[in-house]
DNA sequence: GTCTATACCGTGATAGAC
DNA sequence: GTCTATCACGGTATAGAC
């Protein structure tokens, strides 16, 4: 954790495979849902022996965790992106393009925040959250402060109503494995941005 | 199932019990999640004896099913009163109330078909679906007859993006824990039907 | 026709070999 | 410091008792 990954010898080695777990965690507990998941499915996603994945987490939860970060940097790196972008309703337009492109990926398996966050909320039985909810937050909060930079009233109303319509129309497309069902909702969702305050 | 519920002696018993299971497997499924619920658990909320339940379903995903259709006759009887309304654009301000109106369940365990659908769809495995895809294109249906009533264009993209809000705000609410989220976004859904076609 | 004891399997986790 | 054989638990499903 102090010392850098690429350092040289077998620590950069479990480093590597560290990575490939988060990596692999990620994609398969996107893809078959955390309680079908098994230590197992993803050791083999990641080209890692079976039983060995404990030495690197000591539980799943923190394979768990370790894919929502994961998640949330990715959402990062978009953002920061996005950011050098001059006009704010760009930017959000920008966002609104991304989902679109992942609309494959959406209709078959949903929006990876969305599936996470609400098998999570499940999860949690009184002990402490795996809370999805921050990195949801850490969105809904962007995009709030792109519209206050449009100089929109409720900003915080349009954010809810910009990322309600995402997960929901993730969460349609998903149900009725219908990948278009995402076009034709960023398309409307790109039309409202353009006549914003008209 | 040719012979009515309520005879005498012990098939109505049996009819009973088994309502009793549907109704708690709906309640219980809902709140714990598909996978995360046992079969015993359903058996304890509907106080019918543990082993026994395999009796009237033979297997989880019968119980699963039975939990789906109950779904689906409430929505049913939601509709049919909401029918009985005169003006199409009332009625589904209507529905919007109905969903405002569960609002702190919505933020407890999320929407009872929407958190179903994803995990419904993360449990076909190439056989065949218990797909709740099929309840939620019911619901939209109903939604676009509405549209089309009241004579707007693309009905059906009108359709998709209300329910895709309450698919949305549904998550969202859940995810942040604040039923605040449907009051305000279903407020927002009230005055864009009322200001439709203005 | 209704219910219960039990088989069997897959899972997360660990003690200890390399 | 890295990995593997093994355990104990809890789940679904069934064979057969009442």
């Amino acid at each position: 954790m102090t010392d850098s990954k690429e350092s040289r010898g077998p620590r950069a080695k479990a480093a590597g495979k560290r990575r490939q777990l988060t990596a692999a965690a990620a994609r398969v507990l996107h893809e078959q849902g955390v309680e079908r998941t098994t230590i197992a499915d993803i050791a083999r996603a990641a080209e890692v022996p079976a039983g060995n994945v404990y030495y690197y987490f000591k539980t799943k939860d923190e394979l768990v965790e370790a894919a929502l970060s994961e998640h949330a940097s990715h959402l990062e790196t978009l953002t920061g992106r996005l950011d050098q972008l001059a006009d704010p309703r760009e930017r959000l337009k920008g966002l609104v393009d991304a989902w679109v492109s992942q609309r494959d990926t959406a209709a078959r398996y949903g929006c990876p925040m969305g599936t996470l966050a609400s098998e999570l909320d499940k999860r949690a039985e009184g002990g402490l959250d795996l809370t999805a909810g921050r990195v949801i937050r850490q969105l809904l909060e962007w995009v709030e402060a792109q519209y206050r930079q449009i100089g929109v009233a409720d900003p915080e109303g349009h954010a809810l109503a910009l990322v309600g319509a995402y997960q929901g129309m993730s969460l349609l497309s998903n149900a009725l494995r219908d990948p278009e069902v995402m076009a034709r909702e960023g398309a409307r969702l790109t039309r409202e941005l353009d006549s914003l305050g008209c």
